[in-house]
DNA sequence: CGGATTTGACCCGCGC
DNA sequence: GCGCGGGTCAAATCCG
């Protein structure tokens, strides 16, 4: 897994997007001919269009996500790659160029994954979370005012710092903050390098989940935002969550997603999860048959799979009303 | 008033 | 050793 670093510094987010976008704008029924993300010789994913042709972008796809000066969050292994294709095979294998009545605002959104069930080897290629935010967080554990004192931080206890598996969403939408069925606390924001566009940093309210994850918008694509979710939910979603996402946006997505109620519904998806990313209608797109079945057995046969279900348990499990 | 957000400061790892 | 960039903290502020 050690080359997967390398892989991540060739990706080109932009080349790839915008030549999805491309066909995408020009022909609804975008077959991202050749595996869709063409970031670099591993990488496999999935490009997934709608047939929502007046609604501009219905397509889906999962990638890798890209940043422009993050690429830790990638460990783009074949294998997670995968999964995350044929996860979506999985879960939209139901039938393409089906349109959702009112399904227009999700829709809109593109989305595409990676995973990177991080360990051990992906730790080297930058610890970026690692080091510090594992000693403070034992330091709150045990005191939060140790940072004044600038106490200790020792590296004693953590030999080997284990990653939280990642995995990150494309998805082309105005929307910052896309709904996911969780609740977020937004507990920082930073600017990316050689990005306009600044990092949000939320947590999981619930208590003792440590599920973190980071929302910012693609530097290259302002229209296109990518999130990153770190480790994986111990709890159920939360009560409040909307599943008639078709039916119209919810208040409480205004508030969420910080976007006036009075702008187009249509054409301005208020609200996301990946439940809904699901559930939206897609042309199938992955040009060669052989490659997405073996994927597919190997998805669901691997324990991406697995993770995937527990990290996302309203995608895979999915609760029809 | 309680919870969420904002934002500057701080911490840490890494490269030079 | 220093500067840079990423991640986190926490006081201040906002908001319902």
């Amino acid at each position: 897994m050690s080359n997967e670093t390398k892989d991540l510094n060739n990706y080109h987010y932009t080349s790839s997007y915008n030549h999805y976008n491309n066909i995408n704008s020009q022909n609804m029924s975008l077959p991202y001919v050749s595996g869709p993300c063409t970031y670099n010789a591993n990488m496999i994913s999935s490009q997934i269009g709608s047939d929502l042709h007046s609604s501009s972008q219905g397509a889906f796809g999962f990638c890798f996500e890209p940043s422009p000066s993050s690429s830790e969050f990638f460990n783009p292994s074949i294998d997670q790659e995968n999964g995350f294709y044929n996860a979506y095979n999985y879960n939209t294998s139901l039938k393409s160029h089906e349109v959702v009545g009112g399904g227009g605002a999700i829709a809109e959104n593109e989305t595409r994954v990676s995973a990177s069930p991080s360990s051990d080897e992906a730790d080297h290629h930058h610890g970026e979370n690692s080091g510090k935010s594992l000693l403070k967080r034992e330091a709150d554990d045990g005191g939060d005012k140790q940072r004044s004192q600038k106490v200790v931080k020792t590296k004693k206890n953590q030999e080997k710092k284990i990653r939280e598996p990642r995995v990150s969403f494309m998805t082309k939408t105005e929307v910052d903050h896309l709904e996911d069925g969780y609740r977020w606390r937004k507990y920082g924001q930073k600017a990316v390098k050689n990005s306009p566009y600044p990092r949000s940093y939320y947590r999981c309210t619930t208590q003792k989940c440590k599920v973190k994850k980071r929302v910012e918008r693609s530097y290259q694509d302002p229209t296109v935002v990518i999130t990153t979710y770190e480790s994986q939910h111990d709890h159920p979603i939360p009560t409040t969550r909307r599943t008639a996402m078709f039916s119209g946006p919810a208040a409480s997505d205004y508030k969420s997603s910080s976007l006036s109620p009075g702008s187009n519904f249509i054409n301005t998806p208020r609200s996301f999860s990946h439940d809904d990313l699901f559930r939206v209608p897609y042309s199938s797109m992955n040009v060669n048959p052989n490659y997405q079945q073996q994927q597919n057995h190997e998805f669901q046969h691997g324990s991406d799979y697995e993770l995937l279900k527990e990290m996302f348990p309203s995608v895979f499990f999915k609760q029809e009303p």
